[in-house]
DNA sequence: GTCTATACGCCGATAGAC
DNA sequence: GTCTATCGGCGTATAGAC
């Protein structure tokens, strides 16, 4: 989620210091066990003053949050559909990606598997119905017409796909899995794989 | 999840009505959206004060219900094992508890899958050391033991199999799968199955 | 863009009579 | 076990000076 400007001289705090800082503090402790004191605290200034002037209130920083990272996975996922033809490829960059994210910026990864957003933003569209989860959809679909994978339901195609990648991804960031992610990466690939390909 | 008791004289709120009724409002709108106020409307009576006859605050209605349902689902496990001897019939019957539980106590699931425990408890002991969960670690550790389940980190073969499990029940919970949960039951556990079993 | 100061609602929680 | 009454506090949010 754009890149992490950490200057000497910290004074003048920006819109995206704001997002960084709740994406942390969301992703640790929760969007409701965190207050904008703590945020103001995070962030370095003396008052929750300073937050209003780039948010409405708190919720919208969710939303913000939440329309940022979809925004740039749809990008991603656009850059992997244009790059890779068969589904299976299509899929495995985008099961790389992800891996790599739960590495570099797991809080990301946290936001988006972990927390609950129906429950901070009950008007936001649900998940299968953003951008990004369309067009893993529609690369299940081609999938299906291409005769990679298994003539079901696309949606339950998604579920045991997806089911086993977040699952792997949840246990490593909860460290209940004990090595780094790329150890499980290879293999949580081919277990998600088996589960919908065709054969 | 005990008896529901909806006796025609409703006055004499007990334990048990304050529990159920918190685990439907948890599991609707989530914890932090449920305040005492709501479930004191719920459950009928006028004031919260009558909350704190049974329970020390709201947290410990949040422990009391998750120690239940762990524990209901222990005890669960345990007849499942000791009536099937092969991990294959353990794993299947565990499923089809699950299933069963999210058409008739969806609550129950949603609390169990969807709810973040460690953000509203933040003392209480991690899923995976608790006692159903060890329990489920054995059957598979006894599946590999007896060559009906690949030899993988059993944490991994968890990840597998429960990760398509859960993905498919919550997909169906929250209706983005169109049926009931009986159709997609099968259909899950093979796929489920055939991501851990042996050859 | 940051401060001081302030408002205020809601919620969790307690005391004590019935 | 339920009520009335009340409390303190936290967290969100605003007004206005610098």
């Amino acid at each position: 989620m754009d890149k992490e400007k950490k200057s000497t001289v910290k004074k003048p705090v920006s819109q995206d210091e704001i997002l960084l800082v709740s994406l942390k503090l969301f992703s640790e402790k929760g969007y409701f066990n965190t207050s904008l004191t703590d945020i103001k605290d995070a962030v370095g200034i003396k008052t929750t003053s300073g937050i209003y002037q780039h948010f409405k209130n708190k919720q919208s920083i969710a939303e913000a949050l939440f329309a940022s990272i979809l925004d740039s996975l749809s990008i991603s996922i656009d850059d992997i559909r244009r790059r890779n033809k068969k589904a299976s490829e299509q899929l495995r960059e985008l099961v790389d990606l992800l891996f790599k994210l739960a590495e570099d910026a797991p809080e990301v990864i946290r936001f988006l598997f972990v927390v609950n957003i129906t429950e901070i933003l009950p008007e936001e569209k649900r998940l299968v119905d953003t951008a990004p989860f369309n067009k893993i959809r529609r690369v299940i679909q081609n999938g299906i017409k291409d005769g990679e994978i298994k003539s079901i339901d696309p949606m339950l195609a998604y579920s045991y796909f997806f089911g086993i990648i977040k699952q792997t991804i949840a246990l490593v960031l909860s460290e209940d899995l004990p090595d780094n992610a790329d150890s499980y990466q290879s293999q949580a690939w081919l277990a998600a794989w088996n589960s919908i390909a065709k054969k």
